[in-house]
DNA sequence: ATAAACCCTGTACATTAGTATCGAGTCAAG
DNA sequence: CTTGACTCGATACTAATGTACAGGGTTTAT
């Protein structure tokens, strides 16, 4: 049984504004809902989702416009499946590309932290600059830049 | 031996503006370089390193505020390890979150994809409601909402 | 020593992603 | 059947993140 609500429960129940429910609806993020006759916005469930997912995406460094993007795959209407599989894949690409990044990401700041413990618990840590670890890990896309002028 | 150039070079090299160099300066971003006589800005390679951890960081969903918090870790002036070692603690708890999100987003759209081979190259995908798996996977932090009214 | 290409500061403009406010109408609990 | 909380659309404002001049000085290759 759907849960069906007024605009100000819906942004309750996912954490944002009223103004921000209204806003993406302009913006083609979430569809027109019904209204009843008075005019007021009438949610389900699936709009609670659908605003969950777009806080994660948010989250994750994608824009707005790449996250009607990614909610267009699912409607599928005048789209061959041949196309929806190509954009999928090329998400794909670059989740996995997020997910790389993140993971030196995550090997620096470790390195940071276990830096900081083998240099005791108070005193001076040493230079700390793991995060140059990191650098020197993820920079494979480097181009050669400019010469010295 | 470090590179040297001017702001130009910097900019092409890391595949920035100009302005966007000097606005991340304003910003704190970018520490304020050494100067010719003439007021040019020289930078070194560790500015260009600086960049483009930047930029990465920004792909991957920090604000730019977030990244100054970040690089700051690595400015171990005043404080203390311990306090440094909390905060590093702190962001890899928030990548590890990341990297799950984009897991799970990964298997939704692998789901989708396949979902749409098995139903042929031409015609009609099956309804593709794959982000719903995603959506289920991932819907942890759900809390109750607000009841019907 | 000149001209193209570059840099300086300051300010104004643009885009994205919301927030706030207003006047008027609606809902629902007592 | 009133009253406080809610909703409507429209419009204007804000913050973050840049971008684009304008007017004037600098570098450097030739």
């Amino acid at each position: 049984m759907a849960q069906t609500r007024f605009i100000g429960g819906l942004a309750k129940a996912a954490g944002v504004r009223v103004a921000t429910i209204r806003f993406y609806e302009r913006k083609g993020l979430l569809p027109a809902p019904p209204r009843r006759a008075s005019g007021y916005r009438i949610y389900g469930e699936e709009t609670l989702q659908r605003l969950r997912f777009i806080q994660r995406a948010k989250t994750l460094g994608f824009s707005l416009r790449e996250i009607q993007e990614l909610l267009a795959l699912r409607a599928v209407s005048g789209r061959t499946c041949l196309d929806v599989r190509e954009r999928a894949t090329h998400k794909i690409q670059d989740v996995e590309g997020k997910i790389r990044q993140l993971r030196h990401f995550r090997r620096a700041l470790q390195l940071l932290v276990a830096q900081c413990e083998a240099g005791g618990t108070q005193g001076d840590c040493p230079i700390l600059d793991a995060l140059d670890h990191f650098r020197a890990l993820s920079v494979r896309t480097a181009r050669a830049g400019s010469p010295v002028r």
